[in-house]
DNA sequence: TAAATTTGTGCAATCGTTCCCGACAACGTT
DNA sequence: AACGTTGTCGGGAACGATTGCACAAATTTA
């Protein structure tokens, strides 16, 4: 079942030879005109299509890129995988598509995996568990290449594409100091993701501009950014039975925006009566919540776009490239409700 | 750069010949123990890993299935993905993601794209789009496996796997009817598409229990499933401008509920003191919104699961399938505010 | 007219792997 | 001693496509 008509077939019935059949497809100069013009209507008439992995075999490269995210079902993901596909295809590759869960073993797993199946690159958004990146050092010294976005591995010298983390934590932090809020605690994922860094960087410096001391007991870590309801719940309640009680958060990923804003409607916490409230997320209901939502928007699309970009011209490269750029996209600050 | 480690090096480090190490990898009887020991563990020395594309080649298959969907930035569709995932996996499949944004135009492309990349069988959701089939038709006909799920082409001979949609539909239906509303609206994507008929058909199904009269002008046909808001908003104001205003919404799709959902929200409709309102999404921060919806779950997961397990039987099977099933799970009914 | 060049085509190798077939020992059996 | 078995292994043909080289025929040039 399922047997496609390869060059011999064409070869067979024209009775021709399987160079002339491909000379004829590839429309190289020595062939005529007849013979190429016959070998194109017959392979147009069966349907003729070429076997890419036979082709992948010969040329060593498969024309895909592999794509390593933690959750599609996650806004700034998928539209990150638009932006990735608008610019894949236009160039005629393929996308793959893998989901680590945020673990680290089917991080390791999945990138081994997408390897093997000789993608011809990688762009990676590594997983809040992973600290150890040889899965992906030993990959690129052998030559794949790959480009880092969003979450960024910088021990590895490559391209890097993300967004302004630091600036939009700043704006955040300091829309929210600007309204009001003289104790605004800061919620965050995985301490080693290097988005956390930027972000929380941005929330100490607004503080710092307002001349507010940073205390280490308003800053409380998710690990699972957001995916565990109970873990969110844990930290909130851990803020609000500080002594001091903030009477702002500054939340730092996607998921864990959402997840805050299920915990405030759980315990009945007004916003922005009791908790002021301003998060990353790429939600496209965000208008539709209650409590709302000031969110901290990334160019995600266009994030996708510019790391597939650069991939490809990391891949099409005739020379291996030696210098790497990081380029950073500036985010949007969307007030609601304050 | 990137110079993968094959058989032929294995074999000249050993002195042996190709198929000799290619018996001691694969683990054939006809082999000495002494030469399949110093074979596995040179290979795992030098770190061999099997050329897939070369596998590919030689066993006709990629041990990869191909999978179209509209969006994967749609609650239902990643979590039917993550059920997709969960079971290929396990088997030892790579999973290719393609979406169609709706578009019939895309769907073709992708499935010409997947099917000419040679994936072992595919698994389809339609565009709202999709009329004509012809595209999945001819290669169901040369023999490519195909399952359908959730929006699936009746006139294709193959196993589907979808959720009980007339009956959540009644439900809701029934719930709006027993909670008060006399003039139940159906606010609904593309009317060809199988899910859109059979969620209409437990609509009217319900109003024909309650002894209520179906009223044409009351169901709305929103072509691009809620993804146009101006769309959306149209419908929703051709009911409003009705002599006879509905009531309550009963809404047809993911994207669509939540569409639905701003257009209250900006024409200020009050849920449910103006309007109730019920509808089909699988968003997991349903309970943030405001207005609330009442929602029709379907087990996403565990049809992204069933339609793989079913295609890769069909991939897998000895002799070719003659007796297809369709598969219905249940849906789940979560009142929220009325 | 013969030699030189151009033009069109086929042969065979290649990519990495598997597997059928044949070779050839070292046995055991008559 | 001759033959059949059994166990190991290498040779080589596939899988589908491309491409350098060789070579014949057609064309141009001397």
């Amino acid at each position: 079942m399922f047997e496609p008509v390869t060059i011999k077939d064409i070869a067979k019935a024209l009775g021709l030879s399987t160079s002339t059949v491909s000379r004829a497809l590839r429309d190289t100069h020595e062939i005529s005109e007849a013979t190429k013009k016959s070998v194109l209507e017959y392979a147009k008439a069966i349907g003729y299509q070429p076997n890419p992995i036979a082709l992948s075999l010969k040329e060593r490269r498969s024309k895909s890129i592999g794509v390593v995210v933690s959750e599609v079902a996650n806004s700034y993901f998928s539209q990150a995988i638009n932006g990735i596909e608008s610019i894949a295809y236009d160039k005629g590759y393929h996308v793959i598509i893998s989901q680590t869960h945020e673990s680290f073993e089917r991080e390791v797993v999945n990138v081994q995996h997408l390897a093997s199946r000789s993608v011809d690159g990688l762009l990676v958004s590594v997983s809040s568990e992973t600290t150890d990146i040889t899965h992906l050092s030993t990959l690129h010294q052998k030559g794949l290449p790959i480009v880092f976005f969003d979450r960024v591995a910088n021990e590895i010298n490559t391209h890097k594409v993300i967004a302004n983390n630091e600036k939009g934590a700043f704006e955040a932090t300091d829309h929210l100091i600007r309204n009001g809020a003289k104790r605004v605690a800061h919620l965050t994922s995985s301490s080693h993701l290097s988005i956390s860094k930027e972000r929380l960087a941005g929330y100490k410096e607004a503080l710092d501009v307002h001349g507010i001391a940073i205390r280490e007991e308003y800053i409380q870590y998710c690990p699972h950014g957001g995916m565990l309801y109970e873990e969110t719940e844990r930290a909130i309640k851990a803020l609000l039975s500080l002594p001091e009680k903030p009477d702002a958060i500054f939340v730092a990923g996607d998921r864990l925006s959402t997840g805050c804003l299920g915990v405030f409607k759980n315990l009945k916490i007004r916003v922005p009566e009791d908790m002021r409230i301003a998060g990353f997320s790429n939600s496209d209901v965000l208008d539709l919540f209650n409590p709302s939502l000031t969110s901290i928007r990334q160019p995600a699309f266009e994030i996708g776009q510019k790391a597939t970009q650069m991939l490809l011209q990391l891949i099409e490269a005739k020379y291996p490239v030696e210098e790497f750029e990081k380029i950073v996209l500036e985010t949007d600050l969307f007030v609601r409700n304050h």
